[in-house]
DNA sequence: TACCGTTATAATTATTAGTTATAGCTGTAT
DNA sequence: ATACAGCTATAACTAATAATTATAACGGTA
């Protein structure tokens, strides 16, 4: 019996689903399958009742949901007791990101995380994908959070997929953006067009894909290169132009309404983010906890 | 983190060793050694202090040593909890084992895990190896303890190794024997030799070495065969001739003194007991956290 | 009745935890 | 001093476990 089992079946529990919970502990759902059957296995008892509609603890589930959590609370105060008796140096972390992920996403998981871990002394330094791979070989920083693939980055960095993103056309809410959904790639080469900076890891992603579309950067209408993805996104919103961004970095302007997204007609450009460091061994007790986290179910994109 | 990496923990922290951790927890000692260290590098902090003489907890170690402990209690907890819910029918546990050690070590172990489980019913059956055989593939039994290599074992059977054992010959603690530690094979063939009825997996295992030696039964001076293991240390005792028996089963009366253990010149005979079932699927629950306990480190096998 | 969303199963692969054998260290006794 | 006994560490290998993807099977709903 491992803690990692009672977090997945804490977390089916919670969600009532097998699958809604692999999703968000970035498992296959055969995965959460095969694990809630060990459990079942190992205790004998059913724990969950399935149905087409998702799961439902059973009377022996209820029982084991209030022990797990329990157990696991206890290891979690364990590791918050053992984080305090580390040194204040110790403590410190200086967590690297790309724009595109560090101005949306990173920000609300740096804060979930400082909640369960309120002794770690958090530093965020946002930069091109290129500066912030410069500045982890210079030990400038302990980890760093980046789009992949971004190429020229060292062997000798270690690196794990978090998250899945695509990206979008972004648009102002105005006609004729607005009563559509998609673009055609003669579209985006007659309309004028901000980029982010050479150095940037979302360009990079972008001129890979048009690449492969057998395009280059210069056949678009490039009227200006920014290097802030804020400044990219309220240039479009005042209407001077289209630009590309990531969905998780647009989400709250899709929301909101200040930006419209398109997608791209019959392509679609998938990406994840990466966590990347220079090896285990380099990483203090907080990097590794703020690794876990951000692998874990707790750590929200959002 | 795994509760059985707590368990080793805690039993380390016990002992106050890596190696004397592992022999009770039927692993090799590298095997504690990497999941310390696996632990050591989870938490990013030394738990141990290593030196030729054992280990000790740091101050780290000791808090981990107080959650581990409260966390393998509340799992404890969570599983009689769990039992306390089964129908009475699925509490029983009917356990068979040959005499050599349903007469000696089990004994003690069903008393120990009766006091972790109390609300198990166990019935233990005494027989020979033959016929726990049959009464296991009758169903009559929910699991069997045997000593091992036993031929005739059915392919269905599932069988794990529990613990080693050697054959000793057995004497009565009077001249010539109390001065002696060994004895030839020589002296063995001309001795008056009592020995257990076919269908015993002890005679089996003693048929087996002889035969090894390039002797037979037959050139022994078989005086009597005899159907207990008591009956035949009580025939030893008085003087009456030698026999075989196993040192677990003997323990209790070399340390009184009322038999003289002998080992074999240039030999030695090795054998296992073995804990055998029917199959997975068909062990209740009881049955099923009585063969963790027998492999864990609780089970006393005096 | 077809379809969408659910869990289960099968085949495969990667990772992890165990094994044995051996090295290296340290305190004790010859 | 030196060999030894007892301990942990390391290396090479193997077995067991937990993932993956692909696909099936089932149930409720349009």
């Amino acid at each position: 019996m491992n803690l990692p089992h009672f977090e997945m079946f804490c977390e089916v529990a919670r969600v009532k689903s097998f699958s809604k919970a692999a999703k968000l502990l970035h498992l296959s759902q055969p995965a959460i399958s095969a694990q809630i059957h060990y459990l079942e296995d190992y205790y004998g008892m059913q724990l969950f009742h399935r149905s087409s509609s998702g799961v439902t603890l059973t009377a022996v589930g209820e029982l084991v949901y209030k022990y797990a959590k329990e157990i696991l609370k206890l290891h979690d105060e364990l590791e918050n007791e053992i984080d305090s008796m580390l040194q204040s140096e110790n403590q410190k972390l200086i967590i690297g990101a790309s724009s595109t992920i560090g101005n949306s996403a990173l920000p609300c998981s740096i804060w979930t995380f400082k909640e369960k871990y309120p002794q770690a002394q958090i530093r965020l330094e946002v930069h091109n994908a290129e500066r912030i791979t410069a500045l982890l070989n210079d030990n400038q920083l302990n980890l760093a959070l980046l789009e992949n693939p971004v190429s020229g980055l060292p062997d000798d960095l270690v690196s794990q997929s978090i998250s899945n993103d695509e990206l979008l056309v972004i648009a102002p809410p105005k006609k004729p953006w607005n009563e559509r959904t998609t673009i055609s790639l003669e579209e985006i080469k007659k309309a004028p067009f901000i980029i982010r900076e050479s150095g940037s890891g979302l360009r990079q992603i972008f001129e890979e894909a048009i690449t492969s579309w057998g395009m280059k950067l210069e056949d678009l209408n490039i009227v200006t290169e920014m290097s802030s993805t804020s400044a990219i996104k309220s240039t479009v919103e005042a209407g001077l132009g289209l630009s590309i961004c990531s969905r998780i970095a647009t989400q709250k302007e899709i929301r909101t309404g200040t930006i419209h997204p398109l997608t791209i007609e019959g392509k679609s450009v998938k990406f994840s983010y990466q966590i990347v460091y220079k090896s285990e061994k380099s990483l203090n007790n907080i990097a590794k906890r703020f690794i876990r986290f951000i692998l874990g179910p707790g750590a929200p994109f959002c």
